[in-house]
DNA sequence: TTGTAAGCGTTATCAG
DNA sequence: CTGATAACGCTTACAA
């Protein structure tokens, strides 16, 4: 099928390209007459605008680029939909790209996404820091979701780690842990040192020193092993996040402990799926769909011109207590307003 | 920042845009004076391709749209993933498009996507059928993943779902469950035909006329209320897919049965989490990765010419058995080899 | 209200 | 090997 252009449409109505490009876009007053000529036309001929060459005229792609470290993990698939769910709003689409967890690949997939000339990017970043990001930060505007990148004046938006952890931990100390094992994710994400910081703080606070700390990744794998390699069993088994929890109860039970009877183990994230793990999973829920959405909108809020360039946006996280921690159901939590 | 054009470059190296053009794509000798010259300044400048200019001028974009009812379900996350390991390699990017189940958001989302001109489409849809599919499928290829389409003369990659369904089935008849419910997911969905043909097939085979079958979501939910529903519990519920069956064993346990010690109960798909489920699930394994991967192989030859027009792809199927149906290990699964 | 023509940034063609 | 020039399909001054 030959691919009818604007052109086309002009010559067959008898008028004026500009005048079939003012019927699409309704950008200037067109006689009814000939409106529906032209429209007519466009519907016999069955035309599509070239939004390419669209694009290249007017400046913009309506696209915009969004980079994760793994597409597969619900984690960020689910924030991904929050984004999606914004810009379908604005008739904007969406670049995914996985960099898995590979900051060389980021840096790639950066580059490509400004030479398509996305409109903007949203990062969840494999790393913490980024050879490319400063020459690009003022080719095109990005929003750094679920981290904060130090010395980059970009905006953010990421959730409340610290704060979500204290209230854990919070909650464990209230309900008569003493003695604590901190299974982390890997060492220098922003999530992970955030959650390390609100655990010490949190006992530091409540007097307690019995504690340990170990970092692995946030999966359930090594949430499994790094169980394994715990000498004492803990009153408490705090996990970097839901997978390692799941991994880390499995563990556990597979060495004769029952949760949460001998031991309590907490995740964080609350994915979906945890409020069905057996035991279901006391966690810190985030969320994800308001962390893609949120960005989303200040990312656009940035290509529209409207200078919210510095917008950091703590999002709150909520304490969600099921079975996976033994003790008493007096704690109230803070977030079920 | 201003942006620069391989105008600006070409002036700054003293050479004709048309070289710096031969420089960038290694489409024409240039003498090496020259292109070192014009590389450096590159360089100097910090100039990076329009690549929507490219496109205008060369007729393609070197990026495809996938279209998948819910980007959030593990089930098509793994096969976006698929995907985007293949086109990776061969720098094309995807546009990642959820239909929500809807037909009418997959309709524009169509069009969206032909307008701005993509290669090509990979599409799961949402329904059996739509409206613009006729009018597009010769303005752009697609390649349907996981549905067979009737009537449209188009390739697909779907897996094996009657045979897998089948082996199942044979396995929990030669395990000696005699008495069948059959909790399936949308009624008319492609999945769902070809599993209860599979279901029927096998047990008529068996001569085993003790079933019935309930149609309902692919979803926890529908899976646990569907087993509420159940009038006597019999020796094996088999669902439509993995999320189904989680629901309905939780809701099975909720009723005082036991998992499988009173009942089997069987999954489809093998999710990543099926084998920590508690019991584990004996499900069916479907080859996400590669549905996803070989449709995008087949969309990309189409894009390069080859004409593999009609390419009907039906991968293996795997039946993998663990603890959530009772029997025996006397059976041995068909594709381990 | 409508048409003409320039231009967005590339690449392909054609001379030289 | 290199440079002009046209063209990709659209939008937008500017002119009428």
């Amino acid at each position: 099928m030959k691919k009818v252009t604007i052109k086309d449409i002009a010559r067959e109505a008898g008028v004026s390209p500009s005048t079939v490009s003012r019927v699409i876009n309704k950008s200037a007053p067109v006689r009814k007459e000939l409106e529906e000529k032209v429209l007519e036309v466009i519907r016999k001929m069955g035309y599509t605008p070239n939004l390419v060459a669209r694009s290249l005229r007017k400046g913009y792609t309506d696209t915009v680029g969004f980079i994760v470290p793994d597409i597969t993990n619900p984690f960020f698939s689910l924030i991904i939909k929050g984004a999606e769910d914004f810009f379908k709003k604005k008739k904007i689409s969406l670049v995914v790209c996985s960099s898995n967890h590979d900051v060389k690949e980021e840096e790639k997939l950066i580059e490509m996404l400004v030479s398509k000339k996305m409109d903007g990017l949203l990062l969840v970043g494999a790393g913490s820091s980024n050879r490319v990001l400063n020459s690009i930060l003022n080719k095109v505007k990005v929003v750094f979701v679920d981290r904060v990148y130090e010395g980059y004046d970009a905006p953010y938006v990421v959730s409340d780690n610290y704060n979500g952890m204290k209230k854990l931990v919070w909650y464990l100390v209230k309900t008569g842990h003493r003695s604590f094992a901190f299974l982390n994710g890997e060492e220098g994400t922003y999530s992970a040192t955030e959650r390390l910081r609100g655990f010490v703080d949190a006992l530091k606070e409540a007097g307690i020193k019995d504690y340990v700390v170990f970092f692995g990744q946030f999966t359930y794998e090594s949430g499994f092993s790094l169980v394994k390699k715990l000498g004492k069993i803990p009153d408490a088994v705090v996990c970097g996040n839901d997978l390692m929890a799941y991994g880390a109860i499995d563990a556990l039970e597979e060495m004769g402990y029952e949760v949460p009877k001998n031991v309590s183990v907490t995740g964080f994230d609350d994915l979906p799926f945890s409020k069905h793990y057996k035991p279901s999973l006391t966690t810190v829920r985030q969320p994800f769909h308001a962390m893609g959405y949120e960005s989303a909108k200040i990312l656009h809020w940035m290509i529209s011109g409207k200078n919210k360039k510095n917008k950091k946006i703590v999002l709150e996280t909520e304490l969600i207590i099921r079975e996976s921690t033994k003790g008493g159901s007096e704690y109230e939590t803070s977030g079920n307003s």
